[in-house]
RNA sequence: GCGCCCUUCGUCUAUCGGUUAGGACGCCAGGUUUUCAACCUGGAAAGAGGAGUUCGAUUCUCCUAGGGCGCGCCA
């Protein structure tokens, strides 16, 4: 049982895709249970289905655990790196007469599920082979090995989350352990795996629920203790159907690439299933401090951008400026194909404060910077064009001569310019402000205009406005 | 078909038999204002349905409905 203080938990995702934000908050849980727990967090790769497995999916996985900042503890392992030991296991429970060779071909058990189907049975094999006389077995056919389960009674396991479940042993069939190319299977795999690797808290999608019920007769069998389970409620769409590669780019590197940050990401992904009161955003540290198994769901949880994009915008504004503008800086050299010199970079890293108030995802941020990069003439937005219409190119034009004398470029005193100027031509602020930063930044919307201005500085300030300002 | 799991505002959730059913996102209104955000204030918004247990059920039990998962020589 899971005695001892040092609990060990483990990941252990089969490398047949992308990491999506189902098995990442399986991966949080896992990982934020050992950390509390001050135990060990392993991770293994489920690598045993050598058709479907492929090295760029667990490199995929690799990664996106790294990118969520959930260090493993260890290294990696690889399932199929344990095959010779688990075919061992398999073969002393042959010699204890608790498994079985089955001859049946594929056909005939697809045949023996659909009558089962029909005639209102559950869909299980129905061990034709568990009390045969191996004499009667067919030449030139290798069998499948399967497990002897118990016929009588029921099994129960004991889940952290779900409670104490139990099924009758008439819904369990002898499933098989070998295949007849004498690979293991999944369920041998698991079982024997985790063993090996004194896994204490089994933390999983629920969708294995029923497979611990086939798993509690392996352990069974070999007298060997149960670790904790704890199944995981599952992620849906945002429909309410289940995840998957239909609903949208779901994968963790997909979010990465939109822009979010790995703390939004712990933070949304740890809220859906589990709590802490009314806490909502939670700090990793706290997390760790305060993440129980005892505090989780049951039931499975939709996937809501919009709460996604609150907290990343949340974690955003908590960002080093320095940080953040050096992320602008990469996705704008990748996307923009802008060259960013020195006086750019400086342009960024002063605009971060305002700057980082208003974006939700660093792709948004790095939208909004954009214009502080750009070569002059800046093109122009629809709405820029309006409000650059009629009177403005002349108002603009006098607005500049009025701000080449002014002795301090700074906020405060451009704040002090603009609004005297403003006054002395009878116009309301907005007036002025608006023509003003369509010039300075081609668009309709920026943050404060006169820390625009500062951050532009003069010279380029007063570049873009003449760019816009009707000639003398 | 058989089995298991789930069901509180649109969404994520709190509630460990007694609450005006709380918070958050989103939404609406107002404030701030120089645009967009951010921020502040206020508002609308929920116990799937039905039985039972109980002085009293969102909370416990059962049934129904709906949803999910499993039933592979996949993991």
């Amino acid at each position: 049982m899971a005695s001892g203080s040092s609990p060990v938990t483990r990941f252990a995702p089969s490398p047949t895709g992308m990491l999506h934000i189902g098995g990442a908050r399986t991966a949080l849980f896992n990982w934020l249970f050992a950390r509390h727990e001050g135990g060990k967090f392993l991770l293994r790769i489920e690598d045993t289905d050598r058709e479907r497995s492929t090295a760029q999916a667990s490199t995929a996985i690799l990664d996106g655990l790294r990118w969520l900042e959930l260090e493993w503890d260890g290294e990696v392992t690889c399932q199929s790196k344990h095959i010779e030991r688990h075919g061992q296991v398999a073969q002393t429970l042959l010699d204890q007469g608790k498994a079985y060779h089955c001859y049946c071909s594929p056909e005939e058990l697809t045949e023996m599920r659909q009558r089962a189907k029909a005639q209102g049975r559950p869909a299980l094999y129905d061990g034709r082979w568990r009390d045969r006389d191996p004499s009667d077995a067919p030449q030139g056919v290798n069998p499948v090995l399967r497990i002897k389960a118990p016929r009588q009674g029921e099994t129960v396991i004991h889940d952290r989350v779900q409670g104490e479940v139990r099924v009758s042993n008439r819904q369990l069939d002898d499933f098989i352990l070998l295949r007849s190319d004498q690979t293991p299977t999944y369920m041998l795999s698991v079982v024997v795996d985790d063993h090996d690797m004194s896994i204490t808290h089994i933390i999983r999608g629920d969708d294995h629920l029923t497979n611990a019920f086939r798993q509690q007769v392996i352990y069974d069998a070999l007298g060997w203790g149960v670790p904790e389970f704890a199944h995981i409620p599952l992620l849906h769409g945002t429909d309410g159907a289940k995840l998957s590669k239909r609903h949208g780019a779901l994968s963790v590197s997909a979010y990465k690439d939109m822009g979010y940050l790995p703390a939004a990401m712990r933070n949304y992904l740890l809220r859906l299933g589990w709590s802490h009161g009314d806490d909502e955003i939670i700090s990793n540290e706290q997390a760790i401090e305060w993440f129980n198994l005892d505090s989780l769901g049951k039931s499975a949880a939709r996937f809501d951008i919009d709460k996604l994009n609150y907290l990343n915008g949340h974690y955003i504004r908590q960002l080093d400026d320095q940080e953040l503008s050096q992320d602008v800086l990469n996705i704008l050299k990748s996307t923009n194909s802008i060259t960013v010199d020195q006086t750019a970079q400086q342009r960024l890293l002063a605009a971060m404060p305002e700057f980082k108030q208003r974006a939700k995802t660093l792709i948004e941020l790095a939208d909004n910077c954009v214009f502080l990069v750009s070569s002059r003439p800046l093109p122009l937005t629809e709405k820029a064009q309006s409000q650059l219409s009629e009177q403005a190119p002349a108002l603009l034009a006098e607005l500049r001569g009025k701000l080449e004398t002014t002795e301090h470029w700074t906020a405060e005193a451009l704040d002090k310019a603009i609004r005297t100027f403003a006054d002395k031509k009878g116009l309301k602020f907005g007036k002025v402000a608006q023509p003003l930063r369509a010039a300075l930044t081609g668009g309709a919307s920026s943050p404060g205009i006169f820390d625009v201005l500062a951050i532009l500085g003069r010279e380029e300030s007063l570049g873009r406005i003449q760019d816009q300002a009707a000639a003398d």
